[in-house]
DNA sequence: TTGCCATTGTTGAAAGTTTCACAATCTCAG
DNA sequence: CTGAGATTGTGAAACTTTCAACAATGGCAA
């Protein structure tokens, strides 16, 4: 990994910080008020050894005997991860699946709003799709480039994907969150994650009896 | 990871067969018939000795001063990985998400048919997406139990997953692809994965500057 | 056939990650 | 105030994963 690697904390750590905040919030939404990093382990099946140890990386936020607040924590690694803004976020391909991206409701209240929805498609092209008219991916570098936006998904075919991903980068995107099944190539300042269902179903087939 | 661990190879070794497979299957559609594990690792950005490595868990696929022929490659990693047959999966939740899955074409042909959509709201039931007609979850149980289907993809709002996960092992489900943002608990021979977009937009940012 | 080049499979070392175990410290009841 | 019980943060040990290096081997050209 590249770039802020604020003082060096292992990627592994930083990819279960999203999944603590998520439990963090449901303990909160459940009423709690403290929770204990046995709690939090029990919850998402992880020793809490290793929880007390990821978050020992950003400070001490806990109190023996006592446990964590779950309010400061939330707010600690909302801080750490800097979810605690709103991301823009850029949608490109406007087919059943980027359509589908565009209506989910849950990335509000986690730090991203989507911002655009794109398409190479005329048909496509200024249909409304929810909160959204569909705009031509020909104007998308300019539009990315005016309003700064960092981040975007990718959801377009699988042979379009690595074009796509590198207008995206000459636009000044720096994240992408690729559904298309297909390994992309970026440069090193921008990060890369893969959604691809069928990777897990195989993964786990692998372990199926029959 | 429990039961059937052929000869006991590491987890995130599976992990990465379906990476490699999807890989190789487009350097076969480009016209390719042998690759490397230079090749291959340069597309995945994954070391070579890690990739020979890997495949020589399952024994020698390739030939020295040559590579790897991608045909028999491909057969073999399917074999290992069980994905040589056609498994039934049954989609549960048939909001934007589980419309979006159920019209998605890229399962066919990695080794996986989804053969039924469920739902609990009446409003849904009886409905007619794509191929399928939402049928009701109080009928799940007996369907899934009567064709033995074993994969089931959960799309429900995150209150309803782990009733709906019980659900579902109850009915004999072994592997649960979940898309709710949340961590539920199944039992030991239930094999689970998960996918939540947020966790990954939420790794990436903690790189970005700003 | 010989020699050269490419590439695998494998070994052992290095790097990275998880777990253990416990002192330090906090809370609370009596 | 004291002692019991809970829980953190952490250094060291155990374990896992990745990487580097190279002998062995196959193909091919001359």
């Amino acid at each position: 990994m590249s770039a802020r690697s604020q003082a060096d904390i292992p990627d592994i750590v930083i990819g279960r910080l999203p999944l603590y905040l998520r439990a963090l919030r449901r303990l909160q939404q459940e009423g709690n008020s403290v929770t204990s990093s046995h709690e939090l382990g029990r919850r998402l099946d992880i020793s809490s050894a290793q929880i007390r140890k990821d978050l020992s990386h950003f400070g001490g936020f806990g109190k023996q005997g006592t446990g964590y607040q779950i309010e400061f924590l939330i707010d600690r690694l909302q801080a750490v991860l800097q979810v605690n803004q709103e991301w823009m976020v850029a949608v490109v391909g406007a087919g059943n699946l980027g359509i589908a991206i565009s209506h989910y409701r849950g990335f509000q209240d986690r730090g991203f709003r989507i911002a655009h929805l794109f398409d190479v498609s005329p048909r496509k092209i200024g249909q409304r799709i929810g909160e959204f008219v569909v705009q031509p991916v020909a104007s998308m570098r300019e539009i990315i480039r005016r309003e700064g936006i960092k981040i975007a998904m990718l959801a377009v075919p699988a042979e379009e994907a690595q074009t796509v991903a590198d207008h995206l980068v000459d636009a000044g995107v720096q994240a992408i969150l690729n559904y298309a099944p297909i390994n992309i190539n970026v440069p090193p300042h921008v990060q890369i994650q893969y959604i691809d269902p069928v990777t897990h179903l195989q993964h786990m087939t692998f372990y199926l009896d029959g």
